[in-house]
DNA sequence: TTATTGTATTTAAACGTTTAACCAATTATA
DNA sequence: TATAATTGGTTAAACGTTTAAATACAATAA
């Protein structure tokens, strides 16, 4: 009985062709392994007839090879890929975050693997782990709350990482991120210049630092007359709605709204829509984080806007400079702007 | 002169400290490494004396050791990853189900590796040979238009894949997607159920099928009194403004219009804004896909909903059966419902 | 005694690359 | 003519796993 390529195929478990490798090619031309590397690599260029060269060149083709990243990545001890951590890649600051990073990365020859730790430490934890293993060459991780320890344990294996957007002020390392602290000082000022008094904040309550610059650099200004609506990360809605009713319920009622994050500012129109409160007759509201919610909001919300491109590009640059000299210790501060908008201007 | 390991890691060109292997921990406990792996992936389970197995074990542990994903994946030529590409990982609908497709994958033992085609096919064939490099073990797809060439490539060389959202119907191939032509009907029959009678619709200048389905499910209900805005995916705002424009200006204007995508209606909600048309008093407005901006339109948007868990599932489920038996053959349509707000009802 | 069976472990090859080191043949140099 | 240099290529090891097959030893059976 003959057994030929094709009948062999029969007895694959699955329908999957056997990829052509270095090998066939070296059999087919009649040369080693080793020259065909040499050759598709443009290595020791000069040193290799020419008509070698053309002859496994030509069969590469013929046979379209591929070459085999994996095996690449074990001999090379370098996968050439980033693995990417954000709070939830379906809330668009993080999937506009993860697009700019796929691109830059993939410019410089990089792939991205992308993980969700819903802003929970174990996934974190899990994520990294996973990723680890899978032998990425670098870290993006925008950190939740309590992840110190994932953190130093990744400084401490020395792998290099930047942390993006979040960052812990107690541990020395590189970071990109907003001044967080002025981006609010910017919508605060702004609606002090507009006349407000009593202006309610809408934040998480967190440990996050990057959240709590956002708080501080508003109630600095504010002083005395500022209030504080915290608001848990799994009861958005409902803590959100409890933040307006006191605001308003106190002595001396809001006349504005400034919330840190999308997703809070987000629950914060629904729930004044549903209370019919006119924005920004009543209550003028300054947002954060870009989103096309905004803009349909029957008056477009003034925000305060990350550069998203700046962020996401800088991130990558600083990996790859980080994956280069590990011992590079660099941080990037970016500053935000404000997009001025109906929402928080009586006469626009 | 001495030299420990702490002063040759001086040497290396990072500060990325060498990771444990396997032969690390059999050279320590004095084994072999076969019998290291034997140990540490529960095989030969009784064939192996407690001792040597508790030792390793420990050894393991001490040593923090973490297996080698790509050393694991070269000798068993498969890398537990999943290439998904969606359009625009920073469209809400692309980053919902890369969401969904992320938690699934991840608890089949999968990493998920994300592209964004930008709708090209030049992009799309640079992410799928890209990805075939890096030995993904399947795909799930969203093709854009003219690609057909690449889903037969795919077929061809025999790698599972399943094409999500977007199919060709040419193509015999898995599939996982909903009823175009029912979800656009089941919007429409709403429409003329609450008395609207002219009844435009917005979609893509596309030869998309899916696409072409929502539009034909839509036309065949309305018939002769069906008009119809095509807009060029390159010039959204534009066009989308051209439609509604030619829709205001024939002798009997419309008074409803469907949307066939999420970035349709959200561009089209922005333009009746600015014109100042009343939704629904003067249109009335029928989306497709969710997104937070809907909600916060002064009428929240009717809209077509897609099971998004349910596409992401599906797709994840058929794809493993797929990796399993590469001769399955099997498509999975799923229905889409309407959820009804303000847009398009007066009474509401 | 020799074979047989079991148990515990090792050997060695394989996965697909890359690359330092080596080798053979030809040409140039002393 | 011997030797060095150049040209064009090969060998073999390495990356970190897995795993079929071989082996070594002990206990049991014939």
């Amino acid at each position: 009985m003959q057994r030929n390529t094709s009948s062999a195929f029969f007895f694959l478990p699955s329908a999957m062709k056997k990829r052509t490798s270095i090998k066939d090619i070296a059999s087919q031309v009649g040369v080693s392994t080793a020259l065909v590397s040499y050759v598709l690599n443009n290595k020791k260029e000069g040193r290799i007839s020419k008509e070698a060269a053309a002859k496994i060149k030509q069969a590469a083709i013929d046979l379209n090879y591929q070459p085999n990243q994996i095996a690449r990545s074990l001999q090379a001890q370098k996968t050439m890929t980033i693995g990417l951590i954000v709070a939830d890649i379906a809330n668009p600051f993080s999937s506009q975050i993860a697009r700019i990073i796929e691109d830059a990365a993939q410019k410089a020859g990089y792939s991205v693997i992308v993980g969700s730790s819903d802003e929970k430490a174990v996934k974190t934890e899990k994520l990294i782990k996973l990723f680890l293993n899978r032998q990425v060459d670098g870290f993006i991780i925008a950190f939740p709350e309590n992840t110190q320890t994932q953190a130093q344990y990744l400084k401490q294996i020395g792998i290099p990482f930047v942390m993006i957007d979040r960052y812990f002020p107690e541990i020395i390392s590189n970071c990109v991120s907003i001044n967080n602290y002025s981006a609010a000082a910017l919508a605060i000022n702004h609606l002090l210049q507009n006349g407000r008094q009593r202006i309610g904040i809408v934040t998480y309550a967190t440990t996050l630092h990057h959240l709590n610059e956002r708080k501080r650099g508003a109630m600095d200004l504010l002083g005395d007359n500022s209030v504080v609506g915290e608001v848990r990360i799994d009861h958005v809605a409902e803590d959100v709605s409890a933040s307006i009713a006191g605001f308003l319920a106190l002595p001396e009622p809001v006349d504005a709204i400034f919330f840190t994050t999308n997703l809070l500012t987000i629950a914060g129109l629904k729930r004044l829509n549903s209370l019919k409160i006119k924005v920004p007759n009543q209550i003028a509201v300054v947002g954060f984080d870009e989103t096309d919610a905004f803009d349909l909001f029957y008056a477009p919300v003034t925000y305060v806007r990350q550069p998203m491109t700046g962020l996401g590009s800088e991130a990558v640059n600083l990996l790859l400079e980080l994956i280069d000299d590990g011992n590079l210790l660099k941080s990037v501060t970016l500053n935000a702007e404000l997009i001025v908008q109906q929402s928080s201007v009586l006469s626009l």
